[in-house]
This record gives structure tokens, sequence and C-alpha cells, in this order.
DNA sequence: CTGTTAGCGCTTTCAG
DNA sequence: CTGAAAGCGCTAACAG
């Protein structure tokens, strides 16, 4: 038979010593009154036997775990990963432990997760949202249990709720004007999630700037990969879809770090150079974006910021007494970092 | 004032259908002998109000939470999210939890982690040591208390425990072996975690490779990163000294993902190319190897299979009624990927 | 200043 | 077949 290790509670220490298991939660929990002499006997001892409250006894009765939970589409990404680094940091700061999930952009999962955490006495949420997941109902349903919760990057279009982003818009306007700036006119838009808010704002940034330069926007220069299996396949479809246009693409606007891998992936499976057969700007984040055989230029999110902020707020809800009826949205910015995969055809 | 979400309990069934809580109890769990009437009615009654036993509760009395701990060094390595993949894949089918954790390469954080995981009423814990862990008595003694425990990759030395590994010596011999057949004589080594078994391993395939071929081992040629701080820099030093030997290295085998990057990183800041300049076979799992500059050899290890056999292993002994006394090691192989970063000087 | 008691949600004897 | 009661480890009134 499996022996469980048994740690010692208060009532070992309060058997020991001959007092009442009231007394050792006092002291243990430095209540105003105690004697100095138990208090000193019982702390001697407690610290003597490596006494260390039972966490599952405290949320049990106190329904609070000083943990978050985390729920994300994946944690194999530099982008998540340092977000998750950064939610870690402050945590860990403040006394809190991160309890990490992942729903693999399936909404059934980020149900089952949600579920789950709030079954685990979780203090709080945070929730970027599964690509998969048009109905909100159950994040509108936690929020009126009254659940802390705070979504970020992925965040969903209408619910009054904290949340954290980057100005999507501006990125995706930035990169594509610079294309058009450095000579390219004919530019395609590859991205998925077609749920999410953030591709439409991208895709809105991407359509503005092509408007400030009065660039036509051609529907055939636009695609959004289903994603919801081999992203690899889709963005092949994506890219002889755009390559064996008649008007070929100068240049390709990725959105999101598997696509914008997936993308250059394709391109060389075909045997198209960058930049010299197409351009790329990538919105997304890839630490490896400079030791690619051409560097690539990208728009990134201060990931381990975003992680750090959203944490931030969410424990700050989950320590203020009153049930928060105001909710932030709050906007980083992007960085653009020029490499080399967009060609300099004539700059202006 | 945070209103909390007040899930339903049994004792909500039983006092609304006039029962007592241990019937409700008895029906949910399905134990025998209740009356078909009594159980249609809290089977309905308990789907209807969308009843869902309460974890915490459960983990109170039965210490036992069908959920397992994993403790990595570090959740933002293409390495350990894919191990993280295959776990959660193993573990969720089999219905449990996965908890994951990061030390950050810290001793402290890895203690602290165990410690609190344990609290949590976990069943088992996945670990794979941080590499400024020596001494690993935290685990012996989480051993004796008769906790499941595997370790993954990085496993200790003299410890009787489940282990998953990869042939470390044989990968780092086949690599070495590639580089002189192809005509490397001056071959470095560039490794870090000095404690880690692995590193031993690696190192003596390394130095095997190279007594095969008559070569000799040049302590000028091995470099062991301290990398508990910024690992470029280290890296950068390291590089620094071997590229102004008198004698240069024609080949450098790096050991690690973080190191090998960094170590490519170095090269190109220095002006180096690769591998005109010098050769490179990294022993690491670096999802975008083949999009580098120079498409990087590798040496890899099967990470998703690995977290799947270590979830395996580890669920197999937490079901396993009797306390485990055999400890198996087993050893998966690792898999070379010629790409171009080692020059073909002389093929033999 | 300290002890008694009840209860968090659940399982599990022990009675009936 | 079903109910009462104890207990997992802890906190928090309520008494003394």
């Amino acid at each position: 038979m499996m022996k469980k290790y048994k740690p010692i509670t208060q009532k070992d220490i309060a058997d020991a010593l001959g007092l009442s298991i009231s007394t050792v939660s006092r002291v243990l929990n430095n209540v105003y009154g105690i004697g100095d002499t138990t208090k000193k006997l019982v702390l001697d001892y407690a610290k003597e036997t490596e006494y260390a409250p039972n966490p599952i006894a405290l949320r049990l009765k106190k329904c609070r775990s000083f943990s978050i939970g985390v729920v994300v589409p994946e944690v194999a990404s530099s982008y998540f990963s340092e977000v998750i680094n950064g939610i870690e940091s402050s945590a860990y700061r403040k006394g809190y432990h991160v309890i990490v999930t992942q729903t693999h952009e399936s909404t059934r999962r980020e149900m089952i997760n949600i579920q789950q955490l709030v079954y685990q006495s979780i203090d709080g949420i945070l929730v970027s949202l599964s690509s998969e997941t048009v109905d909100i109902s159950h994040f509108k349903a936690l929020k009126e249990k009254g659940t802390p919760l705070v979504f970020f990057d992925r965040v969903p279009k209408d619910m009054d709720v904290t949340k954290i982003a980057v100005n999507n818009f501006q990125g995706a306007f930035e990169a594509t004007e610079y294309l058009i700036r450095s000579g390219h006119k004919k530019i395609a838009h590859l991205t998925s999630c077609a749920n999410l808010m953030i591709t439409d704002e991208r895709l809105n940034g991407y359509k503005a700037a092509l408007s400030k330069y009065y660039v036509q926007f051609n529907a055939n220069y636009f695609y959004c990969c289903e994603s919801h299996g081999n992203v690899n396949f889709e963005v092949e479809k994506a890219v002889i879809h755009f390559m064996s246009l008649r008007e070929r693409p100068e240049a390709i606007l990725t959105v999101g770090d598997k696509v914008s891998v997936s993308c250059i992936k394709a391109l060389n499976k075909f045997g198209f150079k960058i930049p010299h057969d197409i351009s790329l700007v990538a919105f997304a984040n890839i630490t490896e974006a400079d030791m690619f055989k051409t560097p690539l230029t990208t728009v990134s999110q201060p990931a381990f910021e975003i992680g750090k902020l959203a944490a931030d707020k969410l424990i700050k809800q989950i320590e203020d007494k009153l049930a928060c009826t105001e909710f932030e949205t709050s906007i980083l910015t992007t960085s653009f970092d020029r490499r080399s995969s967009a060609k300099l055809n004539l700059i202006r």
C-alpha cells in the first residue's frame, strides 16, 4: 500500500503541548491576544516539527487558494511562454501560485479548464481566448459569479471586463505602411483565427494603411487560415493561392507565430526567395527572427510586460474588497523590428 | 463584497429531495445498494442542477487530487513545452490534470515548488532537475514519503527512481563522429549545466568519438557555461575564447537550446560564417533549425514522446496499489538531423 | 487570554 | 435500503 505522507497538523501540536487546537491556530495566524508563553511554545514546536498549514484545508474553509489560473491556447509559443513568465514574476512576488492550462484552441477544452480551475477554488483567472471560441457565455457566467477575470491579447469583443492588449490596428497599420513606403503596392494579408477580435483589428489596420495610400483592397490578397488542424497545410494552400494569382502579391503581411513560420517554410518549399521574390513582414513574436535565412521583419508584442500587467490587474481585483464594477482596457504598444525580409524597392 | 460562486452541494440535493446526505453521496458514487427510485431521483436532480463534486473537499478527504505536478526549469523552451504537451496528452486521457511549475534553474524555487505541490495533495510529480541543483535530498525525502516520482531528461545520478532519458552518450558520439568523418579534427564542445548528469554523458560521448578516431582531447576546446544568469554573455565569452585560440577549432558541438542559439548569435555578431569559418552541430531541440540562415544540424530528443512516457509511468505508479520498489530507466533514442551547418571538408 | 463548538463538502463506518 | 455521526485540517464565532 502506498504510504501517503502525513504532515504534522495543528491537532498534533495541540496534543503534544496540551493546548487546544484553536489556541494553536490563533498563534499560528498571529491573532491578537495570546499569552507570550504559549505563543513561544507553539511557535517553537511548530518550527521544530516543520509545521506547515495544509492548503487544501484552507481552500475548503476559505474558498481561497492564493493561486491564479491561466488559460492559454498553447504553451509551446514564444509569445505565450513569455507571457507566462511575466505572470509568474508578478504573481510569485505577491505570494500567488500560477496554474497554467492549455486549450489547444478548443472551446471545449477552454470550458473544461475554466470549470476545473473554478472548482479548484482558484482566486482568479487569466485568459487568452481559444481561436475556436465564438460564444463567450461561459466567461460571462464566470463574471456573474464574481470570479476575478482578466483577458489578455485575445480578448472578447462584447464583454465588459478587464482587458490587456496591444494596439493591433496601429501595429498592422505601421507594418503595411512600411511595406507601401518601401515600394510595395500588392500586399497580401495572411491571417488565422477568424473569430478573434484581434484578427479584425489587424485587418483593419492593414486596410487603413492601404487606403491612406490609395491602394485598393483586393479580396484575393486576403486569406484567413482555418487553423483548426494542420496549420502548415492551410498556409501552404494560402501561399499557393497567392503565388498563382495572375497579379502575384509583392509582399505578405502575416499574423501569428505559427502562421508566420509556416509561411516562410512554405515559401522556401516552393522555391520563392525572401525578399527577392516576395517581401514578408510578420505580426508575431518570434525570438529567433534575426537568425533566419532572411532575418524577419516583425511587429511584436511586449509579452513579458503583458503577463506582468495582467497578473497585477487580476491580483488587484482579487484583493479589492468591493466587487469590481469598473473594467479598464490597457493598450500596450507593439514594437516594429525592421530586419531584412522586406525588399526596399524604392524608398520615398 | 466579492460574491463567491457557491456551487450546488450534496447537502443542497439532500435538502431539496428530503433525503440524507449519505444517500445522495452513495448514489453519486454509485455504491451498491440503493433503491432505484431514490437513485433516479437524485441523479435527475443532480443533472438538472449541474451538480459537480467539489474537488477540494475530495482532496481533503482522500488526500488524492487526480492531478500531477510538473517541475521544469523553463517553459519557454521548445523542448520543455513539447514535453509538457506530451505529458498533458497522456494525463488528460487518463483523467488527470497537470500543474506546471518552473524553477528557472534555481534549487530554491525547485524546493518551493515541490513543497507546494505536495501540500496541494498532488498525486505524483514529474521532474527535470534545475541546473543549479546538486543536493537532491529533497527528492529523496519525497520518495521516502511515498510520493510517486518520475524524472525525465535531467535525471539525478545517484537515486533509485523511475527515469526517462535519451541516449545522451550515443547522441553526442554520433554528432562528433559525423563532424570527424566530414573532415574536422579540432572540435570544440560548448556546454552548460555542469552539475547535470546529462552534461557528463554528452561530454563522454564526445570524448569517446574523439578517441575512436585518435583525436586527442584538448581541454582548451571544452567550455562549460555557468548559465546562472546571462547565457548570451557567457556564450560570447566562450566563443571569443575558442576563436582567439592559436589553434582555432574547426567545429563546435553545442549542447542545449539556449546555448546553441546564443552560440549562433555570437558567431554572427563577431562576423564568423557558418559553416565557412566554423562548423556547428547542436545537441538541442530547436523547431526552427531549418529556417536559420545556415540550417542547423541537430541531435534532438523526442520531446513529446518523453512527456507521454513519463506521464504514463507516473500514473502507473500512482495507480498501482503496492508501493513501488522497482524503478526502471527508459532510454529513448535521439535523432540526428543533418542540415548544413557543418562543412563537408572531405568525406571519407 | 484560552477552550468549546460548529462547519467548509465529502466519504464512510455504524446503526437502524 | 437509508440515516446519523464522525472526521479530513482548519477557522471563527461564542463562551468562559
